[in-house]
DNA sequence: TTGGACAGTCAACAAGGCTGACGTAAAATC
DNA sequence: GATTTTACGTCAGCCTTGTTGACTGTCCAA
């Protein structure tokens, strides 16, 4: 991070309500006018989605904090863990491409798992700088604890919206994903492991 | 983070297909029995859930990251600054209640806040061993070119996607909070700030 | 065969969490 | 009025997890 930018200038402008409706510009930008049907579109429509964007997720990790603390494990184990669970073979900078940490800060964690027998690496037997990264038993076990821990969360959730629900949530969740990346991380999320 | 715990026994496991339906023990759990009208509950579909938030948060708090870069702030301020001008006139206890982290951790960034002029702390009229946290207008500028940022995504996809997804969305979120803290979470979050 | 690109590792540092201990002032209680 | 509790600030020190920079080993193409 690097200080300094343009001052804002912002100290002067007029306060501007924050729950009224999208502005005039902002609809024709979106090439739509029907004002009534876009309610969903107000600027505190949109922070509200920010706001439970923040909480929920807060309140989901920690089900798995719980677990990994009794493993002495942090969030960024967990991650990797999870995602050589999903990938078995993947590389180490495969991993990076999911995860978007540089590789120095990954292989802190990546290098304590493999020494505690959580993931296998092994030398790519068509390119030899590769490392390929494989959960083992001991790993497998713990990405399942870690699971049955948040999906314990998920599934009550998930029946008490209903499928419907269940079904706007993940349609506005894949759209929020980065464009660049979102056909990669869809194919990842919706592919169905071989276990 | 303590280590330690009972050890998972599951290398000797059977492989759980992660795929299949949701097991009939957990549907009679549920006090449903209809199968096929619950294909959204199966592991996978849990598991794709929470592999969406992963992704989609992941992808959000970047777009706020780039412009706390350009200031030298960290998400910490962001998160503190936030809270402070939805709520204006906020105590520190209150804050420290809705952000979840200790005094300790927050007192560093809040100070920063405050020696900056972002936020404004003066001692309670009732209460002098309050501190009454208010944002000043440099700080509602920090804080309305954050959600900018934020928002510019959040209209995008909800634009995408839809009111009736956004309703889904919003519902499983909600319900994803934790309960305890879920009325007063959600009384913040559909509050109309004055402003 | 050599130089560039790529995969991964080691070292050092910064941000931002955490706990523990302590101080102070104000409020509440006895 | 004396004591206890509460709200807040702060110092010291630790841990996780992010960063950049410099390095080794491997592959491939000029």
């Amino acid at each position: 991070m690097s200080p300094t930018d343009a001052p804002t200038r912002a100290r002067t402008a007029p306060p501007r309500p924050e729950g009224g409706r999208p502005s005039a510009a902002r609809m024709r930008g979106a090439g739509l006018n029907r004002g009534d049907q876009l309610l969903f579109l107000t600027d505190a429509q949109l922070r509200q989605g920010v706001e439970l964007m923040f909480f929920a997720y807060r309140d989901m990790i920690a089900d798995a904090d719980r677990v990994l603390e009794t493993r002495g494990y942090g969030r960024a184990h967990h991650r990797c863990l999870h995602f050589v669970w999903r990938r078995p073979g993947m590389s180490v900078s495969e991993l990076l491409d999911t995860l978007k940490v540089t590789k120095q800060s990954l292989n802190r964690v990546l290098r304590q798992l493999v020494e505690d027998g959580m993931i296998d690496s092994k030398v790519g037997p068509s390119d030899r700088r590769q490392r390929l990264l494989t959960a083992t038993p001991e790993g497998e076990a713990l990405v399942r604890s870690l699971s049955d821990a948040q999906n314990a969360r998920m599934r009550r959730v998930f029946m008490e919206a209903g499928a419907e629900a269940v079904q706007g949530f993940k349609t506005v969740l894949a759209d929020m994903i980065d464009e660049d990346s979102r056909e990669s991380v869809l194919a990842l999320v919706n592919d169905q492991p071989g276990t």
